[in-house]
DNA sequence: TATGAATGAGGATTCATTCAT
DNA sequence: TATGAATGAATCCTCATTCAT
């Protein structure tokens, strides 16, 4: 898989002789052994998962899972590590900026979320984490700090925003965030988890869109009936 | 371990039944037996949960687990059954019995999806089924139809007599079910994963209030501006 | 082995009913565990040894092992532990009822040595102990701190003694119990090492008799020549 | 290490020899491979010995161990095969060319042992084929036959001198050669094991000489009063 | 019904050995 | 000649399950 697409850069493959095939192998082994980490400690969690499982659907033997990664333990981290926060370092660069409504702040951030995170194998992430919280009191702080937290910042400063700028009503800040983002997340999570059973999937586009129309709509100053 | 106090209060109930003084007891033991197997179960994850912590929190030998289930996963499968069906046959009466507004019924009901679930032991079910999705379809699938099912069949019904009644607009049901679960079932997940990490928790009183609040509002008919 | 041997003490059998086979059995393990776990150290060193060898030795499964040491390092720490502090015991109360020359004092001791540890299995223990000192720093300080050392005061009383009645010259005493014991201690290493591949094997008793007849004659004071 | 200072001695070798730049290298690096696996094995044990070590100690990769010796037993077989055996080659030199009294040829034989073996890190030899004995019984055997044996032999001519002179009583000479060799080897024995515990050291020195004077003095035949 | 000693299959981890470069 | 990435057999250890009492 990785290494297919990789080679497809073929600026990199013109230097193929001078770094030699296991440079190249070498350099992309920790993405390969850390994708195929993800897709099997989401789908069977971390104790289920073999690394065995782990080690051949990366096409490597067992072993060489060890020259990377000292035990499965430090594998789970840096599967966790690497995954999320280089993507909310990219929706912090969003936020920073934007101009506009927060309205529409709002729209993008949670659009992007889903297309970046929810609806890649990043999505498993969140499943992944919760299921492992018991077990990992230490990463999941790290995923808590640098993920958790991280994110509902960004979408305060949205809903700050929108206060601020007199489009939504003053309400409790960090409870609007939860409720901005209980849905988007939930759905993530469902993927992985009852999917397969629901015979009435959800179109994720038509889902978030009235999400953000109903819950913007609930928060609009311009209410005066309401009140 | 508990065991000795509570054949204390089986002395009435024996004369009552008139059964064999052991009856009381064996009936007692599965519900000790599910109650510490939900307990650790929800902590560490179905394979981190050994049968001997299971055992020894419920105060009986690894061997007498075995006398009532016929293996950990037949264990798993009678936590999952036992556990959530019975309050959502409550919810269905609850529904049934109702007359005044949808919107007092979906405060109710979400309200009442709190108490009886979400701040009680029963709602780390919700995480531990998220978890173990992958390894277990049938148990899954059973509680996606006895449980998740049943959920939005009841808060199906009420939405839908809000719409009838001109209370909410018209929007797709099974879209706005899923938005009125979604903070309630994430909020109990959090219990049970991220909660020791936030240092900004959650008032789960005032919180649901928002949600209802909000959502309601961002429903409700009268919104000419919005159309 | 020890099963066997251990019925035989007809006294306690008589309680077997009131025991249980169990109890009996519970009872024997650790020491026929610890028995051929001495045998397979000595033969293979630590390392060498696998525990499904030590296991199937003493007639249980692998995992009976687990029930009495919980890693194969404790189970080495007791062999070592177990093995010769007894013994050393024994040797101090000798020591103290010692009545007589320090000659006989001597003779006796090492001679006592020889039956009670040389000649049995215990005689490995130096053996292993030499073999895994450098990977087991701390067992080795025990060992050092309650047998050799132990050893070496017990001695060296008893060459005190003789020195202060007048039947050996004032040499340093600390040397001359190392000299005292080099020969009987390697005898029991040789055992264990290079024995099968003597062809001119030693006679335990005539060495034993020598040694201490050529030591003592050259210690003895009577000695005018020398000084 | 000690390659770049070595390699320069080589400037004469590579002359003589008219062999190619890389021959006095290639010489070179089995010596400094067997020095780093003959520490590694003494401190650890043949198994605890990781290849890993024994290639980064002598500097070079592991893989290059393999252009030497063909395998960890091969390379063993290496240390044993070329510790001692030049030593002894030498020692028997020394007793061919001796003439003088056996008192001083013993003397000379022991002190030079402990200086020649004993006292560099070729002492670790024994105590590494006392433990190693078991594993590998072709090499003990080859180890005790062109070591051990040899040593005996060289002993056992200057006692069996002494004997012939008058110096010494008449005593069986195989026992006698132990007895003389027991304190020494123990004393190299010991170096590699419980040195590190000993709070209280011996000087090598003293201790040689109070062993040859007390071991002479009681072999001595001019001892009337003591028979 | 209750116990807990015993079992052994399963999986993480190590490390000697190979081999493409 | 020298490297070090890759391999997989070997072994420790865990824990669900059995069964004699």
């Amino acid at each position: 898989m990785g290494t297919g697409t990789t080679r497809k850069g073929g600026a990199s493959a013109r230097t193929v002789r001078a770094e030699g095939r296991w440079t190249r192998r070498k350099d992309a082994r920790p993405a390969e052994l850390l994708a195929a980490a993800l897709d099997l400690f989401v789908e069977r969690g971390y104790a289920g998962t073999r690394l065995d499982d782990v080690a051949s659907r990366a096409g490597v033997s067992k072993g060489t899972l060890y020259l990377y990664y000292s035990s499965k333990e430090e594998l789970f981290k840096a599967v966790i590590r690497e995954g999320l926060v280089p993507v909310y370092e990219h929706g912090e660069r969003m936020v920073d900026a934007h101009s506009g409504s927060a309205e529409d702040l709002i729209r993008n951030l949670l659009r992007a979320w889903w297309e970046m995170i929810g609806a890649t194998n990043l999505g498993g992430i969140p499943k992944l984490m919760i299921a492992e919280s018991g077990n990992f009191p230490e990463v999941t702080r790290f995923y808590f700090d640098e993920v958790v937290s991280r994110g509902r910042k960004l979408v305060a400063r949205a809903v700050r925003l929108g206060i601020e700028s007199g489009e939504f009503r003053d309400l409790p800040v960090d409870q609007i965030v939860r409720l901005m983002l209980a849905p988007v997340m939930l759905m993530a999570v469902w993927r992985y988890s009852f999917a397969f059973c629901d015979t009435t999937p959800l179109d994720p586009d038509s889902y978030l869109k009235l999400h953000v129309d109903v819950l913007l709509n609930g928060l609009r100053a311009t209410e005066p009936a309401l009140a």
